[in-house]
DNA sequence: AAGCCGGGGGG
DNA sequence: CCCCCAGGCTT
């Protein structure tokens, strides 16, 4: 009698040769340097929307090398609009620690390649088997979903005892000398078949010992307990022209969107306007007493993160004198696509035809 | 151990 | 509205 496992491994790597059809640019790549860009790129972010950033960077950056060598503006500019930054100023670190210390060549093992920044015990298992086949198993929320329900295992998977159970059994499952490929069926598994909502368990290779299935807890696995809170935040933002120029800074505080640009940020408890902003006082600390006349006052916009949802408004203002607004730099507005923006902002751009992209 | 970091897609 | 996504870092 075969073992839950051993059928669990087979069905596993049969179910990849013989009928996942899962197309990826960075499918079956060696090259290190372009299957840690992937994962990098593909860090809490779905294969469809990560895709053409990697064609991109790849075509920038073919080399570690290139992309160690160019300006970090330039490369924000390239991840403008996928999210989670730190992963960008992250990868930039790595690259030139691999141009520095390894003069350019991929470190080729599991505690040098984890030690980069950015990469943590998923991206260090995924290079390491992918690119040297060294018998390290992924655990990403494929594998967490595929285990869960396979072997019927409640421990919620974003606790430290979950986190510890799977990954010792996902590193018992792996067979030694088939570990990229045994990664790689697994996490196409749960992408294609054992999916998060509405799984294939009526073509399921795994159903006859699914655990999950006999039990009907499929819906209900894998088991997550902590639940997010979203804070609500209201952006106003001033868009200062004196001449042809206008006011932007670089985010650096502990905040969302840190190395991305934005206008002269007014933050609100709740809905504001202009007249409020300034009975309130909380002009004058920027403009001072510089007069200004005030052009047009955007739409609200919406934009909807894991933690926050933020309202944001453009209040566009002329100024004739540039007063000096700590913090803050005059740039030309015809330079503003060389700098990274938010979303939120990128989209108000786009909308007022005040940028071409 | 818990919280935080984006943006998009699907139900 | 909710959840999830080829997770990792900071506190």
């Amino acid at each position: 009698m075969i073992s839950p496992r051993q059928f669990f491994t087979e069905k596993l790597l049969e179910w990849n040769r013989e009928t996942n059809t899962r197309n990826m640019p960075w499918k079956g790549e060696k090259n290190p340097y372009r299957i840690w860009l992937s994962e990098i790129i593909l860090q809490q972010t779905r294969v469809e929307q990560g895709w053409p950033y990697y064609e991109r960077f790849i075509q920038h950056y073919p080399t570690v090398k290139k992309l160690a060598a160019a300006p970090d503006e330039e490369v924000f500019r390239l991840w403008q609009g996928l999210g989670y930054y730190a992963r960008c100023k992250n990868m930039l670190a790595a690259a030139r620690e691999i141009t520095a210390t390894y003069q350019g060549k991929f470190p080729d093992q599991y505690e040098q390649i984890k030690a980069l920044k950015g990469i943590g015990s998923y991206t260090a298992a995924a290079i390491a088997s992918f690119a040297f086949n060294l018998p390290y198993a992924v655990l990403d929320g494929n594998v967490f979903r595929v285990l869960s329900r396979y072997f019927g295992i409640e421990t919620p998977i974003d606790s430290t005892a979950g986190k510890k159970q799977f990954g010792t059994l996902a590193q018992e499952l792996l067979p030694q000398s088939l570990s990229a490929e045994y990664n790689q069926s697994i996490m196409d598994f749960g992408a294609v078949v054992c999916k998060p909502q509405q799984p294939l368990c009526g073509e399921c290779v795994l159903r006859k010992k699914c655990v999950a299935l006999h039990e009907q807890l499929v819906p209900h696995l894998p088991v997550k307990t902590k639940k997010l809170l979203i804070k609500k935040r209201y952006f106003n933002y001033l868009l200062v022209h004196y001449k042809e120029d206008i006011y932007i800074r670089k985010r650096t505080d502990s905040d969302i969107w840190q190395n991305l640009h934005e206008f002269v940020l007014i933050e609100t408890a709740g809905p504001s306007d202009i007249t409020a902003l300034q009975s309130s006082g909380a002009i004058d600390p920027i403009l001072g007493k510089t007069p200004f006349e005030i052009d047009r006052v955007s739409a609200p916009f919406k934009q909807q993160l894991t933690h926050q949802t933020i309202h944001s408004q453009f209040i566009s203002i002329t100024v004739k004198k540039a007063p000096a607004i700590p913090g803050y730099t005059l740039v030309p507005r015809s330079s503003l696509n060389n700098y990274a923006f938010p979303k939120t902002i990128t989209t108000f751009l786009e909308s007022n035809h005040l940028q071409l992209f």
